[in-house]
DNA sequence: ATTATCTATAGATCTATAGATAATGC
DNA sequence: ATTATCTATAGATCTATAGATAATGC
């Protein structure tokens, strides 16, 4: 019986028209699931996943505590869709920068500027970045295999000169993280670590553009040609809205 | 009164002939805060300061739960003598080795073997110190003060070439960071990451003078003379026991 | 006599679930 | 009718302390 209704009533006239027509329903449990994560960022980005209590996230969601268990089995499990999300987008912009730029050197700096300037913009991002980064897993699964990758591309290219390969990606991989916790640190404000920070800060601005020269040096190219590589024109890049920001209004 | 008989009472006979004469009862209490501290080091290496219970602690280091609370006032106070007694000693290595070497750049690759070395002979110590490397106050306080210091006497013996002093400091801090991450899991033969850290075992042993010469490309050294640099004889140090290694026995 | 240690426990916090209520789709 | 959400709570865990016991120094 109720099958027969159901087959009468589909398809309603204001429906197909415009939108991708997604149920209201499944909209707003997507929306819950985001308000979720984005509060466990927040929350976790600071104090780490076991620093975070269930409740707290519920509360910064404004949502009921019990609600947390439609969508998550526990912390880790938010925790590992927190990692998920932040890898997800963050490789696919770069790999966005390898597919716009041609020069393997201008790939590498496009990168190493575009995570640090994430950083800056989003803080949240970047402090959950630094506490992941040397976590388990992430050498296999995160950024250092598409790392070795645009190296070898580089090195093939005759632009790159690097003798050990592996250990260099490990080097960059860390020099990475650390002007992304300095940047980080340089846009709190942080309590803490003034003295040294105040040596970075005198362009803070260039951080960015330093970091890179820096790393491009190490691979090889000679100082003017880092400084000149590291300062070109960034391409831009169009990625689709993160469930992790704000969601924009209308 | 107190006073009169303390002054007649001083200076007993048999004491101050041959042992440093620590009364029985002070070594016993410094021998108990040494087990928390080591305790608390085994796990917190592991779990993070907030992914341990005080009561695992006393448990590990086999002691009366109470007795945490006679040396230290919270889990964050522990954690917080750690960080020094770790940042102690190994800045008080890094002096030695400065001392005792001539050429900053072997004063340099010296210094990031022995923090290889040191972190695959004691896997705790280096998951520690990856775990708070990246954490408050270490610009100013930790180990990047004594590097900008070392990196400046090698630029001004014209050793180093470094057009960006503090950037480079960062990157350097970052990349003996990550090298430390990937040292400790080859020495855990640590679960996941494999397929990348199999690339970089070709030759685990290695790894120290590997990333030695990979940091003084970095600094402006050529090829052949970072691999040799990095391969000379380290310097002998006699570092004072710490408090957190196994007591020897006798 | 003094001091460190241990055991026991009160109170707080946190997780996971069960059952009631509200919102949506048909 | 179905599904998401909320409130309430039981049980577990953890911290901090109080009071009892053991060990040391004089």
């Amino acid at each position: 019986m109720a099958k027969t209704t159901t087959l009468a009533a589909s398809t309603p006239s204001g429906r197909a028209a415009d939108a991708p027509a997604e149920p209201r329903d499944s909209r707003r449990r997507r929306q819950t699931r985001n308000r979720l994560l984005r509060a466990a960022l927040r929350l976790m980005a600071d104090r780490g996943m076991e620093g975070v209590a269930i409740q707290e996230i519920t509360e910064a969601a404004d949502v009921g505590f019990g609600t947390f268990y439609n969508y998550f089995e526990s912390k880790e499990a938010i925790h590992d869709a927190l990692v998920s999300e932040v890898f997800e987008s963050f490789g696919a912009a770069l790999d966005l920068i390898a597919e716009r730029v041609e020069d393997p050197a201008e790939v590498f700096a496009a990168s190493v500027r575009y995570t640090l300037q994430r950083a800056q913009e989003e803080p949240l991002w970047g402090r959950f970045l630094v506490r992941v980064g040397f976590g388990p897993r992430v050498l296999d699964q995160g950024l250092a295999p598409r790392m070795l990758r645009d190296l070898k591309t580089g090195v093939a290219a005759g632009r790159f000169r690097a003798d050990d390969l592996p250990m260099t990606v490990i080097a960059v991989r860390g020099a990475v993280l650390s002007a992304v916790d300095l940047h980080t640190k340089l846009a709190n404000r942080d309590a803490g670590d003034r003295g040294f920070t105040d040596l970075v800060a005198g362009d803070r601005e260039r951080t960015p553009e330093r970091c890179a020269a820096v790393l491009l040096g190490l691979l090889g190219l000679d100082r003017d040609e880092a400084a000149r590589v590291a300062c070109r024109p960034l391409p831009t890049i169009e990625l689709p809205p993160s469930n992790l920001q704000s969601v924009p209004v209308g």
